[in-house]
DNA sequence: CGCGAAACTTGCTTTTCCGGCAAAGTTTCC
DNA sequence: GGAAACTTTGCCGGAAAAGCAAGTTTCGCG
């Protein structure tokens, strides 16, 4: 899997992931103004020039983890079986698979506490997710045999996976729910599979 | 309604509306490399300066006319009788409002253009959108009586609108489709009310 | 093996961007 | 009328983005 890539090639992924997870620790450990091309360099001991070079922002850098494995969760979604429903595949994958992505309940709760204070971050995120979600949607158009480029249905429910992502970056981190996090995903895909049903009052919660 | 405002604060508002406006046009007419804080300045008849007391980056000054139109739409929607289901009030409202929110086809076609392009427009594009899209959770949270806070739903129930926008401005610029904007968003409300029926072949075009 | 091509790293440099600061000009309020 | 509050503006410094070319490492092929 991996050993079919050049040792040039090996490096280049070997240095973006120490970039990456360099910057993510350094905004954990001494906040996000800490996070600059010199500092995360010099973690990693490269030139602050190379790190341009990988990442054309801080955010993006910081961010990094995050879309790599947000590809794991892609493969896991075209790994199940082709003539599985939809709503059954994206029941079955994402509850682990968003845990997965984010990290525990403390990097979540990081990321949320300092993207609300920052809008570049917060912009940054926003534009991962999106991307994520496209992934998605060119999953579920291949699965239902709809043309991603033109039909909006594939779309519509890949904004799903996004809409969870997004909400637990916003609201799990803090804490005021006890239900596990897969539980909490479980239980919107199933509401959101019967028509959201909610009449006056029923929280997801 | 705008009569109980100064005077100092109908100026602050004809100087953002006028560079913001500025900002849009240049992008269109020059493309967005000709949208620097002097150009626009300048098309206005203020310093430069003055400008970034305004917008802290071009890409909020060329977006900020969506921002302005898209509280009127969560206005129609907190107007709507309080007794009527959220989805009902998202059909009446959102075919028209849509429309009013992003402009024209051929102002969605630029924008969708330009954006492709730009990272960093795109962005500021999904930000606003997000924020647009936490401003009717907030609607819809009022309405069934759900803490914004806490629950889910009205997020999940809100990124419906939100998704929508972004297909939109994705996909319906490409003019590959001659359904009217509005025709088209009534139907994706409409399948997703009765729960995505989506089967293996149920494009919602 | 070994050599030339291609790719990556690095330092240097220029340009642009962002925002703090304080002086000058407006609006508000009493 | 005049002081207080707010906005506009120019100046400025620090940070970031990106082009360039020299030096180094890896690759592919004979």
């Amino acid at each position: 899997m991996t050993s079919d890539v050049g040792l040039r090639e090996r490096k280049k992924r070997a240095t973006r992931a120490a970039l990456s997870q360099a910057a993510w620790s350094l905004m954990v450990e001494r906040g996000i103004d800490a996070v600059t091309a010199e500092t995360v360099a010099a973690t990693v001991d490269v030139s602050p020039r190379t790190f341009r070079n990988y990442f054309s922002s801080r955010e993006e850098a910081i961010l990094d983890g995050i879309v790599q494995r947000a590809s794991s969760l892609v493969e896991a979604l075209r790994a199940r079986p082709a003539d599985e429903p939809v709503w059954d595949s994206l029941a079955h994958v994402l509850p682990e698979a968003i845990t997965n992505v984010l990290g525990d309940r403390d990097d979540i709760a990081v990321l949320a506490r300092v993207s609300a204070a920052n809008p570049a971050l917060l912009a940054q995120q926003l534009t991962v997710f999106a991307h994520v979600e496209r992934l998605i949607a060119e999953v579920i158009a291949e699965r239902t045999g709809a043309d991603v480029e033109r039909d909006l249905a594939p779309h519509l429910l890949a904004a799903v996976p996004g809409a969870l992502m997004r909400a637990v970056v916003t609201f799990w981190a803090d804490g005021d729910t006890d239900a596990s996090l897969p539980d909490l995903v479980r239980a919107s895909i199933t509401q959101l599979r019967d028509g959201l049903p909610l009449g006056r009052a029923a929280p997801a919660t």
